[in-house]
RNA sequence: AGCGGGGUAGAGCAGUCCGGUAGCUCGGGUGGCUCAUAACCACCAGGUCGUGGGUUCAAAUCCCACCCCCGCAACCA
């Protein structure tokens, strides 16, 4: 029976264009999707924008556009992007679908009436320069960066979403792995927040931003972003915001063979997200779904953020690494693979532009490009049918890309690679094909067999240079997969 | 203050959970080869595993203290 598999990476917010972070978590998760098809599951892969709140509202202003057509234009390049680093997805939401903003209002209705959402005051740091709420990281020594004014504490009129009453049972299911947290370090990291204080209501409803979705009880507020964006990973799936749906198909699919409907993806298998969100999806996404009586998705998985030169990229330092920059030194697939082999995924990973041109250099240009050149060349002499080939999965690949590892199943393939070499030296093909043609056809079966299984294993990490070995197998015809950088 | 992570050869990391000759890639040196993208292969050099103590026959790995670095510190989406 096929499996589903359904895999989220977040939605991103769209206040200004795609960079190489993003780029981390959609190429890993792109990775899982197609790895999960290889094996015959059936998945869906979703990827979307967020496209509200206050942020994105300034952003226009000051673009001088309207949030509409300047959401239109970012949440554009971001697909574009996608398509540069030949990432299928299977939807691709965004939060200002029509459909999306009909069934966030009927959550927040539902959740109204439950009492779950009720009103009530937000209290925070106000500048009155930015009119807007700061958060205590952003100011400096208590005044707002921008206009050098302090903050004082204002309290505004707001709609809170209660988070205290569930928080005992969230503690449990992230304990029993209900709500499975990956690494292990993050589950503990969360557990130890949840553990340590109580926590506050969050207020889901702004006052004074415009550029949102009406609260359907309340039209003088919209939704908080993030209340928004969290429901997109339901609405992605064609979710209409009743609760019902959610439950009844099952059963119904069951007692009359129906097919798979998209709806019923749902729970998610993983949803991938950096670090920096994890304690908004451990906390105010969870309680959403229990305050609904949604599942919980299988497993979120947390990554690290890459660093340059031991330090977060920023404008200011000056060490930011651009993903276009990349794909155009590094092309689609030589960036995907530097993207999910520079570290262990999880960890933060160090990254600068020289090292990764000399991984680029190094496995890709001398490694699996040289190999296939010279296995081509000597396969030119050598008489035989791809097809006849059977690729065998390997089963420690299987569990390092299961768990994760990326980093170790591609370290696994470049084992192969330098055996191959090795295999190639100690052989001496070219000599054996004057004096020994025997043995020259046992050499080079074994030689066709593992390039054609190294292709194989490659395909979810870089299936554009899968199918060209598979080509040049088929055709024999010399091509250079990395050319040398520099 | 608190919480989390890290400190292992010139560089980047793995190994730490379940103690037992310190490993990988890059870079450096020497030699080999010519099928190949000046690629590839072999060998060599280079580490008191942050510091100090403890447990043990044995500690990078377990325990304690300290130093240094990074991140988080909730509505920044």
């Amino acid at each position: 029976m096929k499996k589903k598999f359904f895999v989220t990476t977040p939605v991103y917010y769209v206040n200004a264009k795609p960079h190489i972070g993003h780029a981390y978590t959609s190429v890993a998760a792109d990775v899982l999707a197609r790895f999960h098809k290889l094996q015959g599951d059936e998945v869906f892969f979703l990827m979307g924008t967020d496209e509200h709140g206050l942020k994105i509202q300034k952003k226009a202003e000051e673009s001088g556009k309207d949030p509409q057509q300047f959401v239109d234009e970012i949440s554009a390049g971001f697909k574009q992007l996608w398509d540069k680093l030949d990432i299928k997805y299977d939807n691709f939401i965004r939060t200002t679908d029509p459909k999306h903003k009909r069934a966030v209002q009927k959550v927040l209705q539902i959740l109204f009436d439950k009492g779950a959402i009720y009103k009530g005051e937000y209290e925070g740091l106000y500048c009155v320069g930015c009119e807007q709420f700061k958060n205590e990281g952003d100011l400096v020594n208590g005044r707002c960066p921008d206009h050098d004014t302090d903050c004082e504490i204002v309290k505004e009129e707001s709609y809170l979403l209660k988070m205290n009453e569930l928080q005992e049972e969230l503690v449990q299911k992230i304990e029993k792995d209900e709500f499975c947290i990956r690494p292990e370090k993050y589950k503990k990291e969360i557990l130890s927040f949840l553990k340590g204080e109580k926590l506050k209501d969050v207020s889901i409803s702004r006052k004074n931003v415009k550029w949102g979705i009406p609260l359907p009880f309340d039209a003088e507020h919209t939704t908080y972003v993030w209340f928004d964006a969290f429901l997109s990973y339901l609405t992605g799936l064609g979710w209409n915001g009743d609760i019902l749906r959610l439950s009844l198909r099952k059963s119904l699919r069951k007692n009359k063979g129906l097919a798979l409907e998209k709806l019923e993806f749902w729970p998610a298998d993983v949803q991938l997200i950096g670090k920096d969100i994890l304690r908004v999806h451990t906390t105010i996404w969870p309680i959403v779904l229990m305050q609904l009586g949604i599942e919980f998705p299988k497993l979120l998985f947390t990554h690290g953020h890459l660093l340059s030169g031991g330090r977060k990229m920023s404008k200011t330092i000056g060490n930011v690494i651009g993903i276009d920059e990349m794909l155009e030194k590094f092309g689609t697939d030589g960036t995907r693979y530097l993207l999910m082999s520079a570290g262990t995924f999880g960890e933060d990973v160090d990254v600068t532009m020289e090292r990764l041109t000399e991984k680029y250099n190094a496995d890709l240009a001398n490694g699996i490009g040289n190999l296939v050149s010279r296995v081509i060349r000597l396969a030119q002499n050598f008489q035989f049918s791809i097809f006849n080939f059977q690729s065998i999965y390997n089963d420690s690949i299987f569990k390092n890309i299961e768990k994760f590892e990326f980093e170790k199943a591609m370290g696994y393939i470049w084992k192969i690679i330098r055996e191959n070499d090795k295999f190639v030296e100690e052989n001496k093909p070219w000599e054996l094909q004057k004096n020994d043609e025997k043995k020259f056809q046992e050499v080079m079966q074994k030689l066709v067999s593992d390039l054609y299984l190294i292709s194989d294993i490659l395909m979810p990490f870089m299936p554009e240079t899968s199918k060209k070995i598979k080509k040049a197998l088929e055709t024999k015809e010399a091509t250079v997969l990395f050319p040398r950088i520099k």
